[in-house]
RNA sequence: GGCCCGUUCGUCUAUCGGUUAGGACGUCUGGUUUUCAACCAGGUAAGAGGGGUUCGACUCCCCUACGGGCUGCCA
């Protein structure tokens, strides 16, 4: 039997912004479409028409491109599919796999309650499921498909394994809502045969949803796709994911200042393994990603982790790339842009920064010294290195820098020298320089600081902060 | 309530009946050092509980506990 081609899909609902488990959902569906040269298909469950909204979709799109998860084709809606959803629901009809329903919402509605109130687990059965059409009165119905009610269904799912399910515990589920417009469950089904997808993975909330599709899936003679319900994510304290963890949209960790590559890589991690494998580049990931590698159990989100696996990408990012990625960052989140010459000192400072950062803010604060101009503002600690005793040796040093070829080994010879002369340890040299080139006391290196900046701009600072 | 899923260091996980239960983050100690980081070395720490099956169980089966999902004319 040949390998047909993989189609995967994500597919959320617009009722918000894409939060990180919908973005994980995601993540896998492209990473094993893509990484076996299948196709990954986007298509937005919009038939609920009360909560689904423009804007929500928007987010989901900005969060699925920052993710860099491109999907084919056109991104498909599935309340535009509805009259095909329909007419399949006729089509089960003339099947004999689905009927009229004329029972109303009071009806069900008051035998739930009756039932719950006598302690039993409420199972609405259809009383025209087998009824003659000559008794169908004139009112609205609803399509309910006709599920088989003994025997049993059984989900092969290549993350939770045979799960078998008692036909006798699902009910008859509505396929065509009494307005015609189609429900989830029987429209999931119809958009994913239609577009050819071969594996649904998705979370496991829709394990049990599973079983009642494939009775979709066997009533229209339908092959049944690969099943793959992943655990959701849970926050960090182990609960649910909700706003309260700090677990919000994916854009917010755009805002966060989290690199794109550091974010898939730990999300790809969240749930999955590959043996010891921790830190890969996307390329690697596509290669490496298998169904087989994802748990069972809910993972927590760990930011102590997120932020060393992004702080490994920071390190590896080509100087270019990473400056392209941080002025895309400043941009999201609203701050002002580099200007031209804080974008050349940037690209000659990287070397020296992308080594000691874990987020994009960290980045910005490590290289404080390439992007302040002159009056160098010191903040307090600064401030207080630089007393009358530290101005005089820099002072002293401005002088010997004045010819120097600025080269890291001529510098280093002349600093020591300075340090000697002064009679203090390097260190101590160091700290006061540190603050009349930045205005802090934590920055890079003093040597890779002058060399960045240059030796004009290095004296120039020195004078105003000795005089 | 019913059905379904899950449970290995604090966290993410490896292990596919036989291992001193491995790696990573965190944390602790030491090193490097020019501050903060980064980096290097080492330490710490785990099979939810109870029954089975087996020569041998983290691994297979059952029960319990705990957590989660589903149980809509929501998706």
């Amino acid at each position: 039997m040949s390998q047909a081609r993989i189609v995967t899909r994500f597919a959320p609902s617009p009722t918000g912004y894409l939060h990180i488990g919908g973005g994980r959902t995601a993540l896998f569906n492209w990473l094993y479409a893509r990484g076996r040269g299948g196709k990954f298909l986007l298509r937005i469950e919009d038939t609920d028409r009360e909560r689904s909204t423009p804007e929500a979709t928007a987010a989901i799109l900005r969060g699925l491109t920052w993710l860099g998860l491109d999907w084919d084709g056109e991104v498909v809606s599935q309340f535009a599919r509805k009259d095909r959803h329909a007419e399949v629901a006729h089509q089960m009809l003339a099947r004999g796999t689905a009927y009229k329903c004329f029972s109303t919402k009071e009806e069900i509605g008051a035998f739930r309650a009756a039932e719950e109130a006598a302690g039993r687990y409420p199972i609405f059965l259809s009383p025209w499921r087998d009824a003659d059409p000559a008794t169908y009165p004139d009112r609205p119905y609803v399509i309910r498909m006709k599920a088989p009610r003994t025997g049993e269904t059984i989900i092969s799912d290549r993350v939770q394994g045979k799960v078998t399910f008692r036909n006798d515990q699902l009910d008859d589920m509505i396929v065509l809502r009494s307005d015609g417009v189609p429900t989830y469950m029987l429209a999931v089904v119809v958009d994913d045969h239609d577009m050819g997808v071969t594996h649904v993975i998705r979370g496991d909330d829709h394990l049990a949803n599973a079983a009642r599709q494939t009775m979709v899936y066997d009533a229209m003679g339908w092959p049944v796709p690969v099943w793959a319900h992943i655990p959701l994510i849970h926050g960090p304290d182990g609960k649910k994911l909700s706003k309260r963890h700090g677990a919000l949209g994916v854009e917010e960790y755009q805002m966060m200042g989290y690199p794109a590559a550091g974010m898939r890589n730990y999300l790809t991690r969240l749930g999955w393994a590959h043996g010891d494998a921790e830190i890969f580049s996307t390329e690697e990931a596509l290669a490496m990603f298998d169904l087989d590698g994802i748990g069972r159990a809910p993972a927590r989100l760990d930011f102590k982790k997120l932020e060393h696996v992004c702080g490994q990408h920071i390190a590896r990012t080509e100087d270019a790339a990473l400056l392209h990625e941080l002025e895309a960052y400043l941009a999201a989140s609203g701050q002002p842009a580099l200007t031209e010459g804080q974008h050349a000192l940037m690209l000659k400072a990287m070397y020296c920064l992308k080594d000691r950062a874990k987020t994009f803010p960290e980045l910005l604060e490590k290289a404080r010294f390439a992007l302040t101009a002159r009056p160098v503002a010191p903040d307090a600690a600064a401030a207080a290195l630089l007393d009358p005793v530290s101005r005089g040796i820099l002072k002293t040093l401005t002088l010997q820098l004045q010819n120097a070829t600025w080269e890291k080994a001529e510098l280093e010879i002349i600093l020591t020298a300075a340090a000697e002369q002064a009679g203090i340890g390097f260190g101590k040299l160091a700290q006061p320089l540190r603050a009349a080139l930045a205005g802090r006391t934590a920055t890079p290196s003093v040597y890779d600081m002058m060399l960045v900046i240059g030796r004009d701009e290095t004296i120039a600072r020195l004078n105003e902060a000795a005089g």
